[in-house]
Parts: C-alpha cells; structure tokens; sequence
DNA sequence: GGTGTCGATCTCAATAAGTGAGATTCCCGA
DNA sequence: TCGGGAATCTCACTTATTGAGATCGACACC
C-alpha cells in the first residue's frame, strides 16, 4: 500500500513517487513544475521522467507537459482479462435478468482497501457514482464492509487495532467487542444494505470467496432509492445472495487454463 | 518508448522492467521465479518486488505470487476521466444512432503506436477482438494507418526511414515516393476502410485532430462484413469522417477546466 | 489460543550506482 | 535551412544498491 509515508529514499522508490502526483486535478506536469514539487535538478527531475516514459507509465503531452501513459491503459485490460474473477463471474452475471437490478458491480479487497473492478448499468435512468477504478476505506460503504465482516480473525483484530477511531466514527462499533459483536451480525445476515456511496440509490452487496473463509470480492445489485420497496430490498439481497454463492463456488473449482503458472487471486497481507 | 534495449542499468530500471513480465500468459509470478528470470538474489528481487509493490503496481496473489496492483486500475480511471478527447467525444458519439453502426472505437496515437482507448458495441450480434488498452503498430489496421497517412512530414518520413521494412510487407509503398503517395491518397480520401484486425467485420476509420495538422486519433466505425453493402460503406464513411470531424472542432477549442494546469494531449514524438 | 513453517525483511561491508551544474545535442516549427 | 527550447550528456563527487546470512512475523494447523 503506498499510504503510510516511508523512511527510506531508494531512488525507484522516488521516481515512482511522482506517478503520485499525476492527480485528477493535476493530469498534466512540465519538467519545470515538477523539479520545484520534488525540490530536484533539472537533471534528476529528466531522468526521474525518463525511467517512467521509457517503462510508458507516462507519455508526452501538449506544451511539453507529461500525463499519464499508455501502459497503464494496457496493463488493465491485461488484469481484466487474467482475472479469474471476471472471467467467472462475468458471464454469469450476464444472464441475471431481473428487472430489479439497476445496476451490478464487484468490489475486490487489496489490502486494506477496496476497489471497484467492475460496473454494469442496467437500468439507463439510474445515476451512478461507481466505476471500475474507484477506491474506498474497508469502513466505508456496502461493498466493503460486508468484506471486511467476512476477514479472517487476525485480519480483522489487526484492522481493528489500526483503525479503531474510522471504526467508531463509522458506528461499527465502539470497543473490540461491538465491532465483533456487529461484523457477526452482518455475517449471519449474509448482505450488507446501505445507501452510503450512492443517496440516491441502495446498494445491497454480498461476499464473494475465492477459498474456503478467504473473502475476496463482494458483488453488489443497485436499485434506485426512490423506487424501491421494502419487499424488493429483500427480494434483491436474495438474489445477490445466491449470485455470488454461484459465483464463490466457481471460483472454488477454478483451474486456470492456457500457460499460467497458477492462480492469480489476490489475497492481500494485512500488516500493519 | 519501451521497445528498443537499453544500455545504462538503473535500478528504477531494473525494478520497473519486472512488470514487463506480468503478461497475458503469465499474470502471476512468486518470487522464486522472479529471482531465476531476473537472474538477481533473493534479497533484490524482493528489494523490486517490494518497490512495485508499495506503489500499488503489484499485489500478492493466491500461493505466495505475485499480480498486477490495483493502482493501475485506478491510474486507468484516472486517465479515462482526464483525458479531453474521451471527454468531448462520448457525449457526442452518444448521439449518434444510425442502425448502420454496429461498434464504435476511438484509438490514440502513443508514440510509434496505436491504443484502443473506447470501444463500444452497438450490435449485440457483432463479434469484436477490439478492447479498451489493444495496442496496435502504426501499420496495422484501419484506425492505425488514418493516423498515419496523417502525420506531420518528418515525422513521416522519420517513420518510414525507421520501418521501411514493415511499411512494404504491409503492401504501403515499396519506396519513399510509393509510400507518400499511397498516404497522400488516404488523406485525400479522408478516411481508411478495412477488415484486416477482424475478418468478420468490417471496419471505417477518420482522423481526430487536437490542432490543425497535428494527428492524435481516429475513430472508428465498424459493422459486419456480411451485412455490409457497398452503399452501406460509403454511407458509413460519410457518417465517420463527419463525426471525427465534429469531434476535431470541439477539441481544437478545448479549453480545460477544473484546476487543471493546461491541456492533457498526448503529442508523441516520433524519436529514432 | 499456542506453536511451527515458510515468506519477507534486516544487517553490514563492498561495490556500483545516482546526483548536480553546465555544456551540448537534438527535435520540431517556421 | 535555421532558431528556440526541450532533453540529454559529461565528470567529479556523493550516496544508494547489492549479496549472503540471520532474523522477524504473518498465517495455518492443531
């Protein structure tokens, strides 16, 4: 995880920092900008530049400036097309059908955090804030908290010590105690409900594994706010439910093909 | 560029030359395996490893390996959400819904290279091997070579000094004159027809200018080649060049906004 | 909840890099 | 062909990287 700041200067480690500063507000840097945000040389800042153009994590952009490269684009889609996850689960989402769902998406857990890898919009009058790429805490929303309720026991009590205040702050509890006591709750429920990413839609996300106890994704069904009842909600989180079942126990079964040297699930380390 | 060798070693080099092994067909790697490929010890493999790793390019995988991070998934966003010609042109290609369009793709110029960077399916019966992040050489394929015939003189020429071999296999031009005369003849035709990425379709490319005479993209109509007339075709490259053309003007008076420091263009340079 | 097994990190001396300032080359538009 | 500016090169000097082994710590099993 590149959160926590870190005590050693390797010099990779400080021409990767500027990838860092390639932002949404910020797409695009000249050499000049960027020698004053890294307080280096002319010369230093060039070959910081250069190791990344050559890798193609950056490219050149109008006016001298660099923006972000075409490896990046390159390398998701081979993710996209590597990722068991997706191979399995996309075509059987294909064939879920039901009026109710407005829209389909699945989150995959790296690190302590959770990234939206896939987003599908079925109903066209919903308005949608998630996209494959988005990033969220493992405290904040439906998809990542029914996550975090399915981690291991010594992932969850290391996630706990570390981040025992954002857990308050979230009402997931207030000691070691309610925060088990209410992750128990949102196991045995098997869904987690909530409008939390989203006001005007409601997200119901269930867990998907990719080993026995090993949570590795949630699935997620979305429906607007407004036009949904009760009923519906329950109706949906059965159907989520059994979706990602079905998708946890292929996903079981799953022998990569072609030449792959084995499986490429992500199962993140959660040290502190 | 990422192709040709290089001749200094640095570490950031060395370490970022480790995702050029996260392929297709082996989207996974342990550390073990690592140390035989990069021929280093374990101590440095895991020192790469590690770099990678903390700027999010990698993650850890099932059975102690390694996969590609989820902070290129996020760059790609990023990317997808900064980048002018995908903001201007996807509320304008939505508009456009002639029956004729069976996929719509946009590819940009990177270099000496051509990136898909949108597809979109229209007909749910047309098979399409386009996908977001397809890397094509400049030779290849429609949407490559309306690029080509369009770049600025030197660059041309510097082009085909660098590949006249695959220039001719290609069947564009035996010689320099041959070669500018065949491109001159796209650009006065204005766009480029072909069937050579997927036999089963057939495919209508058009320019996309960021500024008077400077190419960075094409987009793409295709539809199948069995349904196609030849009516159809000329129908459908009146439909493309058009819209490129709509797209061209909105471009060339881009002007950004939110807190952007200037213009997010991609102008490749064309270096030996 | 305790304990064993690897995967991952740390230590330290020797070695081979990265760094900065300025000159230089090369790209690209007229 | 030429001019302006971006990108690279040179070389002395400094600092990080490397490799082998010891050690640490996360995770699985009981």
């Amino acid at each position: 995880m590149a959160r926590k700041p870190e005590h050693k200067q390797s010099s990779a480690d400080k021409a990767l920092k500027v990838l860092d500063l390639f932002t949404e507000d910020f797409p695009a840097w000249t050499v000049e900008m960027l020698m004053k945000e890294l307080d280096a040389t002319r010369a230093t800042t060039y070959r910081y530049v250069k190791v990344l153009y050559d890798a193609g994590l950056l490219a050149t952009g109008a006016g001298s400036s660099y923006v972000l490269g075409p490896r990046i684009i390159q390398l998701d889609r081979q993710i996209q097309r590597s990722d068991p996850l997706l191979q399995i689960a996309l075509p059987m989402l294909e064939e879920e059908k039901s009026p109710l769902i407005g829209s389909k998406s699945i989150s995959s857990l790296y690190g302590d955090q959770v990234l939206s890898v896939y987003v599908e919009k079925c109903d066209p009058d919903i308005f949608l804030t998630m996209q494959r790429g988005r990033v969220f805490p493992l405290v904040y929303g439906a998809p990542s908290r029914i996550i975090l309720a399915h981690l291991p026991p010594y992932q969850m009590k290391n996630f706990y010590i570390a981040n025992a205040e954002d857990i308050a702050c979230a009402h997931l509890g207030e000691t070691w105690e309610d925060f088990r006591t209410s992750m128990q709750r949102l196991r045995k429920q098997g869904y987690c409900i909530g409008s939390e990413i989203n006001p005007t839609v409601v997200g119901i996300s269930a867990p998907i594994f990719h080993d026995k106890s090993a949570v590795s994704a949630s699935l997620s069904y979305v429906r607007r706010l407004e036009i949904t009842s009760d009923a519906q909600k329950a109706e949906l989180a059965e159907l989520v439910v059994a979706a990602a079942d079905r998708i946890s126990k292929q996903l079981l079964s799953y022998r990569p093909e072609r030449g792959t040297r084995g499986p490429v699930f992500t199962t993140p380390r959660m040290s502190v």
